[in-house]
DNA sequence: TGCAAATAATAATCAAGCTAATTACCCTTT
DNA sequence: AAAGGGTAATTAGCTTGATTATTATTTGCA
């Protein structure tokens, strides 16, 4: 090992890097390859799973349940309603708001993204303590709320 | 609240979400908004710190490094090669093969992902217990290894 | 009342990931 | 030496994010 080397690896240290990227993207894989035979992905599941908790959400208060951007949803919309998953209507108290709602066909994916989650959930926390990931779930819910309310910030 | 979103409620509890999801996103807004300054992305500064750390790999190494796909990793020197940052060279021993080169301008990125880095960690980690920190770095790394495991099977 | 500011949705553009298919090249086997 | 299979990079097209700008509509204030 040459003394660059050495002082890389030490400058490395201790450095999260891109394990949180890493791990939304192989969650993202598996599940949208366990969801490729419903027709659907994870993240539209999800839009779909807020509107049946919540029905007849704008746009906007979709995105911000999300946590995604407006354009994002609108997209995200595009697809699922083509899919037959959700339909706009028009908000008869405001012309520029549309209201968004599940179909009779969504109903069917609540069980499906529940299981789907444990399925995922089951192959990332093998050989995991319960203490230790009862830790870590708490930490991430608090590293979520310091980096939301840092970008809300500015 | 109704018996049915009781019921929504109770099927929802310890489950992760998309918790993992919107850290990556929340972490890649902050960390990419941190280096717009020195026309450079996140994901392209990772790439440009493996060719630091290891020069002259081909763009397959380099994927396989990253845990991207090759098409990905095209993609992604075609603009660190635009900016220049890096360059390909032709491989005098395999046609098929081109080494990538971080050129002198890259060498100044080095520190600067490491600063930013340390922001973004900084305010991620913010009244987070340095043990419960601990804890979750070393599950983390554990949750990435299954994922990528389970993974490379299919 | 009337006009300016705010808000809802969308269009356009870009980054970064993916899969599938193409092209060019290497290597092994007959 | 020719054939076939495998490997390296790329092209093309999809999804999901982001930002910026546009349009239509509502609302608030003077």
């Amino acid at each position: 090992m040459t003394k660059s080397d050495k002082a890389t690896t030490a400058r490395n240290e201790g450095v999260s890097g891109p394990v949180f990227q890493d791990i939304a993207r192989f969650r993202g894989i598996l599940f949208d390859g366990l969801l490729r035979p419903h027709d659907i992905t994870m993240a539209q599941g999800w839009a779909v799973l807020s509107l049946m908790r919540e029905a007849g959400q704008r746009q906007a208060d979709l995105a911000a349940k999300l946590d995604i951007g407006p354009v994002t949803t609108s997209k995200l919309i595009d697809r699922l309603e083509a899919r037959g998953f959700v339909e706009r209507r028009a908000d008869p108290c405001d012309r520029r708001s549309k209201r968004i709602f599940a179909t009779d066909k969504a109903h069917q994916l609540m069980d499906i993204m529940t299981e789907t989650q444990r399925q995922v959930d089951t192959i990332a926390n093998t050989g995991i303590e319960p203490e230790e990931l009862a830790t870590t779930m708490k930490v991430l819910a608090k590293m979520r709320q310091n980096l939301k309310a840092s970008m809300a910030r500015d």
